[in-house]
DNA sequence: TGGAATGTTGGAAC
DNA sequence: CGTTCCAACATTCC
């Protein structure tokens, strides 16, 4: 379900309930004080990469969908919802197997909007800046890490490493000026591409390298490996993607 | 059909 | 005390 664009869209999903008043709050989270919420105008529904933030009057929720958490607008699933939250007229929003948290309701003071690639306020004069001050970092954690690129995921990891011809062993140091500032310009452009093909339903179609067995740009056979600190699936090809310092 | 996956956290271990 | 590692969580798909 989650990166950051998917976020953007459960945003914009909801957008209907900024202003209405929570009626009734329930569910499984042991985070939640649900009496609480009851009575509490939504002020605004707001997203921070993989954060899904809805500001209450004297709280805010931070919602995290994790791998498998999923949402209903006016619609229940055959699960019991981690945060139920009632409306009039029988309107309701449902999380389900999420990470849920109380914030205080003040998000500005906790949150840097300069750090998500899907924000208006997205900076990346600053994102090149935490890049550079990271030169040991492979590049496959670094395109993982969130609070330089707030939302990106694995999928933007694989699609962007391999936009920029990149190999995900590289180091960050090693990579040139043009380089760095090309990843990061590329993750900003592929976060928007993204949004665009999820919307459209088209997202794994355009996929080249992300769950892929064949380079389509040389035909050879991709590499998958378990890369980085992160450890999570990277794919990629070593014809194509070139490796900062050379290995070996 | 068992295993793996668009992810993070918290606590143990070192 | 900092860091690193690993289990835990939980759903869907192949």
């Amino acid at each position: 379900m989650p990166e950051g664009p998917s976020i953007v869209i459960l945003r914009e999903q909801a957008e209907g309930f900024a202003g209405r008043t929570i009626r009734h709050a329930s569910g499984n989270s042991k985070e939640v004080d649900y009496a609480a919420l009851g009575g509490q105008s939504i002020v605004a529904l707001r997203s921070w990469g993989k954060h899904f933030l809805i500001q209450l009057q004297d709280r805010a929720l931070r919602i995290h969908l994790l791998m498998f958490g999923s949402y209903r607008i006016n619609e229940r699933k055959d699960a019991q919802p981690r945060l139920s939250l009632g409306f009039d007229d029988g309107e309701e929003f449902n999380f389900y197997s999420c990470s849920v948290k109380t914030l205080p309701p003040d998000l500005d003071a906790q949150y840097d909007w300069s750090a998500d690639v899907m924000s208006d306020q997205w900076n990346a004069r600053a994102a090149l800046k935490k890049l550079r001050a990271r030169p040991d970092m492979l590049v496959c954690d670094a395109t993982l890490d969130q609070e330089m690129f707030s939302g990106a995921g694995n999928i933007f990891k694989n699609e962007v490493l391999f936009r920029i011809r990149v190999h995900p062993l590289s180091t960050v140091g090693a990579l040139s000026a043009a380089k760095q500032r090309e990843l990061v310009e590329q993750m900003r452009v592929y976060a928007f591409d993204f949004l665009r093909w999820k919307k459209a339903f088209v997202l794994k179609q355009h996929w080249l390298a992300h769950t892929k067995r064949i380079c389509p740009r040389c035909d050879l056979p991709f590499h998958k490996g378990y890369l980085g600190k992160t450890q999570r699936r990277s794919f990629f090809c070593v014809k194509c993607q070139k490796q900062y310092p050379p290995a070996g």
